[in-house]
DNA sequence: AACCGTTATATTTTAAAAGATATAACGAAA
DNA sequence: TTTCGTTATATCTTTTAAAATATAACGGTT
């Protein structure tokens, strides 16, 4: 077993660990939460502008990361249409869909080692 | 098991999963790999002055990630001193090394979490 | 007392990121 | 052909973060 640290720490209710996870390609991110929540509001409001409004999230910066998405992958994960009724909109494809949940699962699993490593260091 | 999602690669080899870490007082960072590098070389130079170069970091940086380092624990890490041989110097308390050893197993633990979801993600 | 390299701190300058604004193209529907 | 809200793109402005610069205090040594 580790060494207790406990002594280190003020109060230790007011500690945790924390920490973010993406997958990169070629030594830049491709996918994480923030293209992630993008993602699943596109799929909900079936617009990008819908999606970065909701997000507080300039189009512009929206807009690129889907352009990124898109090239990163060997598939496009969002297909969009300007023009037509309502003057457009953008739907996930289906290898979106399966990013989305492989990024869950992979994420719930990094909640659950965090937990384990805020134990780790509170020593309840 | 969980689904493939090798279809979606370019070239397997090109990606990996990465992620930071770090441990939260009050919901603000008071440890990561930065102060860690920089307690490190602190403790090897006996000077923030020269570990912040080290590092290519600017001594005002250096100087406040341990000013919030000595407040944001329930012990001091680093003992400074301005003035006297060599003009002075800074080293590091016990607490200090044992927060390191600390970090260094969580980091070490985190680093095989990364490379089994590399493995989840690739599929060999 | 003068010197040294460090700690400690404030101020200014620069660089990068983010945000705001503007505009054209699109294509179905009315 | 006009309208609509969206995609697509460029440019300008603002904000924020980082870096650079400057200066004083410190206290052993010489």
């Amino acid at each position: 077993m580790a060494k207790k640290i406990n002594h280190l720490l003020k109060a230790k209710e007011n500690y945790t660990v924390a920490g973010t996870l993406w997958i990169e390609h070629e030594g830049e991110r491709c996918f994480g939460v923030g293209r992630m929540e993008l993602l699943q509001l596109i799929g909900n409001t079936g617009s990008i502008n819908k999606a970065a409004k909701e997000m507080g999230m300039s189009y512009k910066k929206a807009w690129n990361m889907i352009s990124n998405l898109n090239t990163q992958w060997n598939e496009p994960m969002v297909i969009t249409q300007s023009g037509g009724e309502g003057g457009g909109g953008s739907s996930l494809t289906e290898a979106a869909l399966e990013l989305i949940s492989h990024h869950t699962a992979m994420r719930k699993r990094f909640l659950h080692f965090l937990a384990t490593e805020k134990e780790n260091l509170i020593h309840l």
